[in-house]
DNA sequence: ATGATTAATGTACACGCGTACATTTTGTCA
DNA sequence: TGACAAAATGTACGCGTGTACATTAATCAT
């Protein structure tokens, strides 16, 4: 096929391949004749054969957790960093390879850039498990590029034993709580996710460090877990609504949106409502958040932000800094709405 | 690489290709030798030289329309399909190819098999317009295997041009809105979205064959259009709240779950409530239903089966009879919910 | 024991590109 | 005009597989 391109323009197959790459000084006349003969034909070159040849194989892997039924994580969550991966592969004609992990059972991500399935990965969902860990401190030994997203290793503030891309969640965290706060929450109960995503322990620090430096006392039975899920939330409401009910807590903050609407669901069946009865914050401003029946106070993630810059920071090419391991924590932000915006605590 | 494997082992290459693809004649004892040689040395066969060999990518494309600011679309929609995509691709030894179509800017879609990037693909987020058919033509008259989701061309009932996989919108429709009748309702309104997706001159038609069968008169007041966006649905609330509120709508019927929901925020800050002032039916029964404060009665839709199908009907290898053109039309499920369980219009 | 059949393995090469190196053409300066 | 550098192009080959075909070893029926 390149053979017929080359023999129409009336050239060697090699000046063809330096046309169509635009390496090499050609000249000019030359390169139209080549252009013309190739539209003519109508060539495609076979990105088979040119991936196989470069020896890369152009595909940035995104490593997503498969939720079969139950989905713990919230799409949003999701499909916002993947089209920040996308929108930054593509302006660097990389293609997404999506590849789903079974939770629990991971994939043997060396294998990955051994097969040249891609030249980079990138982790989404990842948990601070020996297992993870061990494969992400494997794939860092041996030099492969990749980064994961949305989690941390090692502690606060250090120097991370992989490249990450991180959110302030500990700021996040407190922000939210230092809102509930200011306008007159004294006994906050705070939903956690599982401590093995650095996203709750930092939430947890968050909230802690706020409520002390605001001199308020930290109440155990008003710690709550649950799993990120809207259930886990909604399961906790009966908890949570004698705690109100008997004065004991008068606002909540969720560390997810999902969890935060499923715990007020449950408390709307008990009588209670959000922005009135009790304060609600939750996290991660999904469009659940802008969804809910009060509209729901958040803090807003840029995962669209930290899916975009995780790429480039991946696919920077040699003139490119690498400037990117500094800011490895991208800031967050607080959206009052509804479900604190209205309520005033009965002092 | 290989050829170490090979020396290893004391065989040619030729027989470890034959070992690791599990092809042709061995015996059990030069097959041990050749795998443990392999598992010594930690070989890994290249995909990259496999699929040039083979001339397979071994890819499934997946287009799925990138949105930029405003999602259109419900992310739950595109996950769901997505993840039943994933999980027959994987079962099949397929990788997906993730590409974002910018909207109204179609990629080449023979370019992606011609370039041999994608041995199959499937096309979410279509829509009935002239630039998508003649895309699709061409693909079809090209005899590339694809499949377009959630989207039919041509007529309700005839053989569509080339391959889709949808849902019975038409039915589901009917089924929504006969509920709606059921519990007495009379004056129902319908917000659909663009006219150019099939979903909604589907849901259209469902709407108003199911009116004319219950006897009831179909009034163009009562027939809205939004975007499937939140926002349409919340706009269109000042209308739909006259409506109501003089007596001239007691159901509203909703494309989707989204503008369901957009309408009835709306709706709640003019004091109407659904379930109480109104009866009102989503469509899609994303979680977003089940988040909404009435939660929201909704038509099941089976997003990861028709991914699913699709992906197996397109992966089919020989042996398999490729039975799927004929169950091109995936049934769906009426969820009643609270926002039309409790309401009771007073006739 | 011998030929015929089949199993097991080896040899050789194609796949379609990129590119190092060799070669030819063009341009420049004296 | 000739010598030389630079630009333009051609030639040749490697990349790591899979596999058609050739070859050798084993099995079996007679």
């Amino acid at each position: 096929m390149r053979q017929q391109v080359a023999k129409l323009a009336g050239v060697s197959e090699a000046t063809v391949s330096r046309v169509l790459n635009g390496v090499g000084p050609v000249k000019e006349e030359t390169k139209q004749r080549v252009l013309a003969a190739a539209a003519e034909l109508g060539y495609v070159p076979s990105a088979l054969a040119q991936r196989f040849a470069r020896k890369k194989s152009g595909n940035l892997g995104v490593v997503l957790p498969y939720m079969a039924k139950v989905s713990l994580f919230s799409t949003y969550y999701f499909s916002e960093m993947l089209g920040g991966i996308g929108s930054e592969a593509q302006a660097r004609g990389n293609d997404l390879l999506l590849l789903f992990r079974e939770t629990d059972q991971p994939r043997d991500y060396t294998a990955l850039f051994q097969s040249q399935k891609v030249d980079a990965l990138i982790i989404l969902g990842a948990r601070d498990m020996p297992l993870d860990r061990q494969s992400f401190e494997e794939l860092a030994r041996e030099g492969y590029p990749f980064c994961v997203l949305n989690q941390r290793y090692g502690e606060r503030g250090e120097v991370p034993p992989f490249p990450t891309i991180d959110a302030d969640h500990w700021s996040g965290s407190r922000e939210a709580v230092r809102h509930l706060i200011d306008i007159g929450c004294k006994q906050i109960a705070f939903i956690n996710g599982p401590a093995d995503y650095s996203n709750s322990t930092d939430r947890r620090d968050g909230y802690l460090s706020i409520m002390e430096q605001s001199g308020l006392p930290v109440q155990e039975r008003l710690m709550l877990t649950g799993n990120y899920s809207r259930k886990s939330g909604y399961e906790l409401a009966p908890h949570l609504a004698d705690l109100i009910a008997s004065g004991q807590a008068d606002a909540i903050f969720a560390a997810n949106d999902r969890m935060a609407i499923g715990a007020m669901q449950g408390l709307r069946e008990r009588g209670l409502e959000a922005g009135r009865d009790y304060a609600l914050c939750g996290y991660d401003d999904a469009d659940a958040a802008r969804m809910a029946c009060p509209q729901l106070t958040s803090v807003a993630v840029p995962f669209h932000e930290m899916g975009r810059a995780a790429a480039e920071q991946l696919l920077a090419g040699e003139g490119e800094e690498r400037a990117a391991a500094l800011s490895s924590e991208l800031p967050v932000r607080l959206i009052v709405r509804e479900s604190t915006g209205q309520y005033k605590p009965q002092s």
